[in-house]
DNA sequence: TTTAGGG
DNA sequence: CCCTAAA
């Protein structure tokens, strides 16, 4: 394994190797390290913290046993809902990469390069690169070296295009060498991401076996944006209030902003719970969402109703 | 692809 | 949170 990652390796993530790592620890016959390394953006750091990733993968593989591939740390991480996949745009004006955020159904084509670098099969690895690369949009000044992670294509529509299907990572590699060969697809870019308030070292135990997303309550803050979303979009403009409100915000789907909706609705109604006497009185209302926020879900409630279209079923 | 609603 | 009919 190299051990000069800047030029070796520029594009890997720190962040994904540490959660590789963290995923390893499943498979590992002795306890591995835990890396305590933060990233960031603003400091050329995580050059010297690469080093130090490699170095920590390169003694600790060994430690690992029954882990036939790299492809089942792969599914892990995919299907860990401490992932996610954002789209990569290239704004040519600020020479930036603009994030934004795809769901993982609808990206295929994934990138084997992790593969090969764990399976040392570097030789491979340079002009594969490169030919990808120079099929993508050409990109000049400074470019995240996220979007470097993976790429994928976008999706057909249509057949072996399953809706809630994993995306493992024999999912998308079955797409990879279906189409791998069409040069006419445009390759785009995409970044791999993870929740800033990843708690990495608690969950990887429990990597989503069943896909279900860990519940995550809402916070106040969350609550507040949603309110101004709805305030200022209306009622039904999920994707628009997600997009405006909640960019940074992985982990809340558009859809879930529709189902808090929904539920915060039904809390406002009830009635709120009161101190008194230093004692909390039990309204039948969640003691959880402060009542002024429960007051603000009415008061829009009248003013952006409910797009309720049908009040009755109809039954036969 | 997105939304509304039931589960 | 998930699933899916509908649009």
């Amino acid at each position: 394994m190299p051990h000069n990652p800047q030029s070796s390796h520029p594009f890997l993530h720190h962040r994904l190797l540490l959660h590789i790592l963290q995923f390893l620890r499943v498979y590992a016959t002795e306890p591995l390290i835990t890396p305590t390394m933060e990233y960031s953006e603003s400091s050329n750091d995580y050059i010297e913290e690469y080093e130090s990733i490699f170095t920590a993968l390169e003694t600790e593989l060994p430690k690992v046993d029954r882990l036939p591939n790299f492809s089942d740390v792969i599914d892990g991480v995919l299907s860990s809902d401490a992932f996610s996949l954002h789209k990569c745009v290239y704004d040519s004006s600020t020479h930036a990469d603009v994030v934004d955020s795809i769901s993982l159904p609808d990206v295929f084509e994934f990138d084997d390069y992790l593969l090969d670098f764990v399976n040392n099969d570097e030789t491979s690895m340079p002009e594969k690169m490169e030919s990808k690369t120079s099929t993508t949009t050409t990109t000049t000044g400074e470019v995240n070296p996220l979007a470097r992670i993976f790429r994928f294509k976008t999706k057909p529509r249509g057949r072996n295009v399953k809706r809630g299907k994993p995306a493992t990572y024999d999912y998308l590699k079955s797409f990879w060498y279906g189409y791998g060969d069409d040069k006419s697809l445009k390759y785009r870019s995409f970044v791999a991401v993870y929740d800033d308030d990843l708690n990495i070292g608690k969950k990887s135990e429990k990597c989503n076996v069943g896909r279900r997303k860990r519940h995550k309550s809402w916070s106040v803050p969350e609550v507040l944006k949603l309110c101004d979303g709805v305030s200022q979009l209306g009622v039904g403009k999920w994707t628009e209030i997600k997009r405006l409100f909640f960019s940074s915000i992985h982990h809340r789907s558009s859809v879930d902003l529709k189902d808090k909706w929904r539920n915060l609705l039904r809390a406002s109604c009830k009635s709120p719970c009161v101190k008194l006497k230093g004692e909390w009185v039990k309204g039948n209302a969640s003691a959880t969402i402060p009542n002024h926020i429960l007051r603000r879900v009415k008061e829009l409630s009248v003013t952006h109703p409910y797009p309720r279209k049908r009040q009755l079923k109809i039954k036969l």
